[in-house]
DNA sequence: CATATATCTGAATGGTAGCTCAGATATTCA
DNA sequence: TGAATATCTGAGCTACCATTCAGATATATG
């Protein structure tokens, strides 16, 4: 037991606050469908509902209620044409992140570390 | 609807195998508590179960069931030293994970396009 | 050996998340 | 206007997840 470590380490934390934020975006990324659906977004560039609910082959109801939270998270913008609304990504960052990820724990390499 | 493009951009998805594994190493940082582990170990190098549970201010029982998973995950590693058990981060990558994050999602700035 | 400390574990619980289903809304077309 | 299409929405269901609680394990100390 450190006292006197455990306040300096608490000190230099992000608070509990902005943890929060953070991790409601990487919760964004946690659900395997919906990973798909955002690399579906980033591959096509644009997609509608029901296309888009072909590509990860989910229901049009179930794509629906995903698209609902990226967009409420801000990470889709949509167009509306007629009857159909187009998702497209707003959020330019999540690629880098994807990539990140993609390149560290998909590409199954041997630790440099 | 367009069955060929919905069949082009499928072609070009992440596996739904290779989805889940990305998925679950973003699932390990999307809980604020947890989160905020991983923030510790990094910022002090290693820390023991006790010491960590004071820092992000959970019950030690609590602590050591994050741990576990992070643990199975490969995300920490430990080491022994007479009862207590020290954590590190194993991960040489979340780091960066989280750096892209708290750039773009933290420090709050505006939309560049 | 007995006690105290540090950590781990499994079961139970409360809350949340994603899916389905039914139906609502909006838009096009006849 | 009425029928068909595309999307959205809310309720209900199931599964999962983080925590707590009680107790187990392991190690140091007297």
């Amino acid at each position: 037991m450190d006292p006197a470590r455990v306040e300096a380490v608490r000190s230099r934390l992000p608070s509990p606050d902005d943890a929060e934020v953070l991790a409601q975006h990487f919760r964004l990324l946690a659900d395997p469908v919906r990973l798909r659906m955002v690399y579906s977004l980033l591959e096509a560039g644009e997609l509608c509902v029901g296309d888009l609910a072909a590509v990860v082959g989910s229901s049009e109801s179930a794509t629906s209620h995903q698209l609902r939270q990226l967009r409420l998270a801000g990470l889709v913008r949509t167009r509306k044409e007629g009857r159909t609304v187009h998702y497209r990504i707003a959020d330019t960052h999540v690629r880098l992140l994807l990539d990140v990820a993609v390149e560290h724990y998909l590409h199954e390499h041997e630790d440099h570390g």
